[in-house]
DNA sequence: TGGGCGATTCGCT
DNA sequence: GCGAATCGCCCAC
């Protein structure tokens, strides 16, 4: 089994840690997969929820690397982050979309649906299919009822624009396993 | 204290 | 492809 990723995993720059985290396996209460989508919100970014300075919706990624940021999106949706590299910044990494592999039956029961590919394509989708919520917000992710384990192998990953966002949507802080069926979306094809 | 808005999803066209 | 659903957060009044 791979190593457990510990908090010192999360203490580096977010646009580092992010690739990292894809083909790694999150589960919560026993209930996840492989991570294959993930976008990163640096400090410095327009885009980032931390840009305006702290508030009470995203303290905690002013706080400690490595604990869970949850907020609600569009007033329906939970969306899943970790924060990063605490040192005086506030970045973190949103989980975009998983490769369900454990607890699929609790997944589809909590999604309402059968289709796998469509329990976790999507944020919003794979907050609701693990169960997360704002009682999340702030949680380390080395304890329960998180687990999460670095990926087994090499793999390859591409990149592209974030999803969604209005400020700074040239970055291409989107991260994702070439390949996968798992996507939100597809990641454009990169053309010369 | 209130109005505008959003790191989305889903169903209908 | 488009727009509604839906509500907590945030800042301006």
């Amino acid at each position: 089994m791979p190593p457990r990723l510990t908090r010192s995993f999360f203490d580096r720059p977010v646009l580092k840690v992010a690739p990292d985290l894809i083909g790694a396996i999150l589960l919560v209460d026993g209930v996840g997969g492989v991570i294959v989508e993930v976008e990163a919100y640096h400090h410095t970014d327009p885009a980032a929820h931390s840009y305006g300075g702290k508030t009470r919706r995203n303290a905690v990624m002013f706080g400690p690397a490595g604990v869970v940021y949850v907020y609600r999106s569009y007033g329906i949706h939970w969306c899943l982050n970790f924060v990063c590299e605490a040192e005086g910044s506030a970045s973190a990494v949103l989980i975009r979309a998983l490769e369900p592999t454990q607890g699929i039956a609790a997944m589809r029961r909590r999604r309402g649906m059968a289709d796998e590919r469509a329990l976790c394509s999507g944020p919003g989708k794979l907050a609701e299919a693990l169960g997360v919520t704002h009682k999340h917000n702030g949680l380390a992710l080395d304890r329960k009822p998180f687990e999460l384990r670095a990926r087994a192998q090499k793999l390859e990953i591409v990149t592209g624009p974030r999803i969604g966002i209005s400020k700074a949507v040239e970055q291409p802080w989107r991260y994702g396993l070439k390949g996968s069926r798992f996507l939100s979306r597809p990641f454009p094809v990169s053309r010369r």
